[in-house]
DNA sequence: ATAGTTTTTGACCAAATAGTATAAAATGGC
DNA sequence: GCCATTTTATACTATTTGGTCAAAAACTAT
């Protein structure tokens, strides 16, 4: 193909693209926020991305491909299943950034913002959430293949385990603090063990 | 005291505004939406309530108002108060108008939009998922001091009932359906029971 | 009655919004 | 070197935003 080139790193302006929609949520990230954000003049975006719903949706998916797989291929990786599902939620409880207490879950965000905003863009995050849920899900079938866990039905613990996702990103606001939010993790947990 | 009354019945209005705030957003819901809401025009508007943001104070304010001493008094009044709680968590796996699925809890999805857009409103919310954690510990002690529950500590099944409530208000939107929510329920309070 | 006070009405305003347009410079395949 | 394309930088646009204001209307106290 012939023309100039990209001078900037698609996945990197994605990445930089994704703090702020994290942080700020959809509506009141504005273009001039992702521009100074992305380092990037207002026709590269627009050319590059062709609008800022747009831009969502590939960071949306961008976002959940590079979450996602990780979390699968550990999943698939260890031979103690269940420990990864608990050290995420480790992970939640005391994150190596407490900032990220304020930001919560990226999906569970969206879904709750965009409900009434953008039924398109909800759809998008609730089938990200539903993505996690299969996750947990194959985490509790390998451990109860494994012998580690003894539960006859996967479904509904695996839609616990995503409702108690979506609790603790919520709550993890209300006590951004580790002391407080083990013991409501260790209880949640404490039923799959 | 002398002067025009209002024409309005501030109840009204401002449960008219809730109904707006409650399912568009704070940021997402333009005065213009609240006029057309409330019935009002902008000069009654601001000279009633000042601002958009106090006008939000003033709804946050008035329906937790509502709704928790209503909750309060239905605790105080049953000699079975965890059912109190649990009818409160039956409501929202199936509710009245299934529209209120979309909508989640109110306190929850102000904390979530605004942890980084106005951190005065987020604590405002957080302040009212406190309140409604104390009176899930107010249920808990009532039902240990009637012997109805035999657990020593009452804080954190508290929270953890808070952190059900942030979890499932956002799962409702990922399944507004009875049937789906209702087996996550179960199992969530299988744990105090 | 009338003076004083408050509410209502609807026009008005400045700032911000997402997105477009333009034109020159940079870059590369052929 | 020609052509296609992206980048940069700036200007522009149409709409929407939260909020103000002046004047009319409604009411109370004296």
């Amino acid at each position: 193909m012939a023309g100039r080139h990209r001078t900037f790193d698609e996945d990197t302006v994605l990445r930089q693209a994704t703090e702020i929609f994290w942080t700020k949520g959809y509506e009141s990230t504005t273009t001039e926020d992702l521009l100074a954000a992305m380092h990037l003049n207002k026709g590269s975006l627009y050319n590059a991305f062709g609008s800022k719903k747009s831009l969502f949706q590939r960071v949306v998916s961008h976002y959940s491909q590079q979450v996602f797989s990780d979390l699968d291929r550990q999943i698939e990786a260890s031979d103690q299943p269940m420990e990864v599902v608990r050290n995420l939620f480790r992970e939640v409880c005391d994150p190596e950034d407490p900032a990220q207490h304020l930001k919560g879950c990226f999906f569970g965000n969206a879904v709750s913002e965009l409900a009434s905003i953008d039924g398109e863009l909800e759809k998008q995050a609730i089938e990200k959430l539903k993505t996690l849920e299969n996750l947990f899900k194959k985490a509790l079938d390998k451990a109860v293949a494994l012998k580690q866990l003894a539960i006859q039905n996967t479904e509904i613990p695996a839609r616990y385990l995503v409702n108690l996702w979506n609790g603790i990103n919520v709550t993890r606001r209300m006590y951004p603090h580790r002391k407080d939010l083990e013991p409501i993790l260790k209880m949640s947990l404490q039923i799959l063990s």
